[in-house]
DNA sequence: ACTTAACCCAGCAAAATAGTCAACTATTGT
DNA sequence: ACAATAGTTGACTATTTTGCTGGGTTAAGT
């Protein structure tokens, strides 16, 4: 599993995507303007997902992509393995050609690592970081709320003592 | 957070120095044989992972590179982050220049998630990975002594077999 | 002194990244 | 039917990162 720009790109894009697409497909010149990504660069990503069959392109006018599936669905590894080519992990890769000495040892450890990494994100999807995100700017607005509150009840204060003074 | 061959590199290479150093310091030129990777970026990586006060250089001979700390205080976060220069995460980076409109949105979401990661790969240790893989190193011989147990009471079974044909 | 290593550069080729441009095709509203 | 929209494709380019080579210098053991 690699973590570089490249998923980071397709990740925050397919986020925009789940954010905006509720009824109508969203066009990749909207989630361009919102994301500030090239609209060519993520042509060849969006390519890339419709091919791993993650998103659905619709032409034509009132076009765009939706997700092919439920954001519940889609976890944050399969985005990223869509978009990353997978490299051959290693030196002695898929082949084991370096056999049981040494050699291998600390690049076992690496690649447990790597499925530990794998699994991690395998667990987090689209529609968790959603849900994340509406309960982050729910509370928020919750102590802003709270804070008016505070804040009406200081300039009552202040009005009273003012009343009073007067 | 990143994760690149670059950080694969480095943490492989932390694993084989802690897993050698338990005496004597470890020079590059065995780190880079065992591991297959050149030495001179071996000293690029090291340099890194010094600065960051993660291992001391031993000069001389008999020198070669020793762990800071102990095994169970190297997290793999940190390992990745020596190496990796701090890349402004986003566009609108530390500077907030893209105010509280809707393009941040989604790019939130992804800063939560590299959060989330950061926070999983600093919960794990070289000294959990070393744990773990030796459980693992057990395991298998206790299986491969199992299967020869099998193997040989099938050949006794064999042996019995032509016994009873001859 | 001599060897052994860490340390420190400057540079360099290959790959990956990020983006551009242009031509083409399918779909829909009028 | 026709124009507008929007996906699809491919080739091409600039920049950055990666991984490595090879040249040194400096410190510590023998």
């Amino acid at each position: 599993m690699r973590l570089t720009t490249k998923g980071r790109y397709a990740v925050t894009a397919m986020l925009d995507l789940a954010y905006h697409s509720h009824k109508k497909p969203v066009t990749l010149t909207d989630i361009a303007a919102r994301q500030t990504i090239s609209l060519s660069y993520l042509e060849q990503l969006f390519a890339r997902l419709r091919r791993a069959n993650m998103v659905k392109g619709i032409r034509g006018p009132g076009g765009g992509y939706t997700l092919s599936g439920l954001a519940v669905d889609i976890n944050i590894a399969d985005i990223i393995a869509a978009v990353d080519e997978p490299i051959h992990a290693t030196k002695c890769g898929g082949e084991s050609n370096c056999q049981k000495n040494q050699a291998c040892l600390t690049h076992d450890l690496w690649m447990g690592l790597s499925d530990q990494i794998r699994d991690y994100l395998q667990g987090i999807t689209i529609a968790q970081l959603l849900e994340k995100h509406h309960v982050q700017e729910v509370a928020k607005r919750q102590d802003q709320e709270a804070q008016r509150v505070i804040e009406i009840h200081r300039s009552a204060e202040l009005a009273h003592n003012l009343n009073d003074l007067l």
